[in-house]
DNA sequence: TTGTATGCGTTATCAA
DNA sequence: TTGATAACGCATACAA
């Protein structure tokens, strides 16, 4: 059939090509090697290119290199601003080195992961970030296949599926434990989400637990919250948790909008803060310093994780670096007034 | 040279329908159209599928149908929580269509959305979200060139490109401010960002002005600040804002951390909110319901406006609904304890 | 209901 | 330094 002329209505190389006077390849060279290119010849092409407004077509250039220059990344949730300082270092580290972010959120599901991993990897992104270390069988059965460059960030495991950036949820309660043990507090209790559903607010409850252990108090009481960036949901654990046993003198909140929700209640129940009831949230959230008093909480490093993972997965998809390797990039407690 | 073997690792189409014993095109009809297909057909080839692990490669589904079945969208940052909901709302709206999500932020700078928006077009996107409608002209440019289905959110505008789905700024700012008039308040102060840097929190700042000078009122004070999300600079600008004029009774923050800054600073100038001063705020953020007092403020439709902007460009994309409509999603006064 | 031929726009490879 | 040719893996259009 062959009906000539350009079926998608965008100039393609070809038409460069013959506008400049020179082959496609030429063209194709000028946009990717201009250093390859005589200077001439060069500038000629880039006139064109500016002249008819040309866009290389992504699809095909993937399609023929093998590469689409896109990182994709799974978080938990786009809601509230948990992930927000992640994203915006992965957006930053990937920002002029051409490469474009395909975004997708698990809502907590590592079923939900796997389907966008699946459609990633059929999208044919070149490196990948996955949230957490606890993912499908069928997850890591695909990476593996693909051979993907991989990133998991916002914990650390045993057996990262390639690189490993992010810190010790564990370490992080167990570190806020020690913390209150210092401060001779002996009753402890603890808000988070429920177990199944987050492994990170999981992690950190264990780290707690073991820090109680090791200073010879009771395990710490739970309380536990569905969705735990609701502060309904807060205040009612904390209503739980501080009905239930008087005596407590000390909570770590697994975030610091479950450890205002605390504040709240403690304070409608005449508990001072500090001095009935130490608080420790965690994530150093905007409210933990304007809360009143100011929240003691522990600071992650949300942007820096993604600013890494970017630089280490491009430095992998270039042929530098190695596959593998974990990064902890720590936590700090930041004491404020609530302890 | 035809080297026969899949040059790229993974199986194809063609290995695919070679396994099961029919042509390439029943493979890619049995994935796309599959109600098309003899059921019994079908089922072999779904096992097949299966059996290879195949996933379609969608750089040469793109090529061929040029159709990525990606939304992009340029949101002003990734930080804080500003535009978290929204992102939500899109994610939410492209699940289940099979449409992937391709995201970067501005930095509030038109010349960095116009280099985002030439890097989707070229990776062919299926559709546009804009924030904001305040575009390089390059930008108009090519979305209109490439006839792109866009949606422009978190604004309303004269001249929308294609979609607007968001709310007015503007009366959104003149709302609060009849709000202060009915409540008696006279002396009126506005704390957000840089006119230039950010034309929404502007549009809220001119909708304020006219509101003062619909009830006869001075113009308001104003106080800026460089970056709206930090809590020190909030500080600063109400400092400045409150010892400048000691009669101001009303301060209309363009968001609100701002406003949570101002509640602080007020407090220690032993300024009694809101009975010495009402204190009104932007957002709806997390923070607004826990300061005390509780924020009076205005509620969004972040989530909302995600959601909608999906649906409606999902339906343009599909050939269905109108290039061309406004949607006004309206805000929400939210009064709490500060006016 | 299934298959065949062809083209999508680019880059890899090799040659000049 | 530049060009010719052949994929890349799939879907469109049409035929059977």
């Amino acid at each position: 059939m062959s009906s000539y002329g350009a079926p998608s209505g965008r100039p393609r190389l070809a038409d460069v090509a013959a506008a400049a006077g020179v082959s496609a390849m030429t063209v194709s060279r000028a946009l990717r090697e201009p250093h390859r290119l005589h200077p001439q010849t060069l500038k000629q092409i880039l006139a064109k290119v500016d002249e008819l407004g040309y866009l290389p077509n992504g699809s095909a250039r993937s399609l023929a290199s093998r590469r689409s220059r896109i990182v994709a990344a799974v978080v938990p949730t786009l809601s509230y601003s948990v992930y927000a300082g992640t994203l915006q270092g992965l957006s930053d580290g990937l920002r002029g080195a051409g490469f474009e972010l395909m975004l997708g959120d698990s809502g907590y599901s590592v079923r939900n992961e796997r389907s966008l991993v699946e459609a990633f990897i059929a999208r044919g992104v070149d490196a990948l970030v996955l949230t957490g270390v606890e993912h499908d069988r069928a997850t890591r059965d695909l990476v593996v296949a693909h051979a993907l460059p991989i990133a998991e960030i916002w914990d650390l495991g045993r057996e990262p599926l390639g690189l490993s950036i992010g810190f010790s949820n564990r370490a992080a309660g167990r570190a806020v434990g020690k913390m209150l043990a210092a401060l001779g507090r002996r009753h402890w209790g603890f808000i988070g989400t429920q177990p199944a559903r987050e492994h990170r607010s999981h992690k950190r409850m264990e780290g707690f637990r073991k820090a109680a252990q090791e200073a010879g108090l009771r395990r710490p009481i739970d309380a536990f919250v569905e969705n735990a960036m609701m502060i309904g949901e807060a205040r009612a654990a904390a209503e739980r948790l501080l009905c239930g046993s008087a005596r407590i003198d000390a909570v770590f909140c697994a975030n610091d909008l479950l450890a205002c929700g605390l504040l709240q209640v403690a304070g409608e129940h005449g508990r001072r803060v500090p001095e009935d009831l130490a608080v420790v949230g965690f994530g150093d959230f905007d409210i933990a310093s304007i809360v009143t008093p100011a929240l003691t909480t522990v600071r992650i490093p949300g942007y820096r994780m993604g600013v890494v993972a970017a630089e280490l997965l491009l430095a992998l998809v270039a042929g530098e670096g190695c596959a593998a390797s974990t990064v902890d990039l720590g936590f700090e407690l930041v004491r404020r007034r609530t302890a």
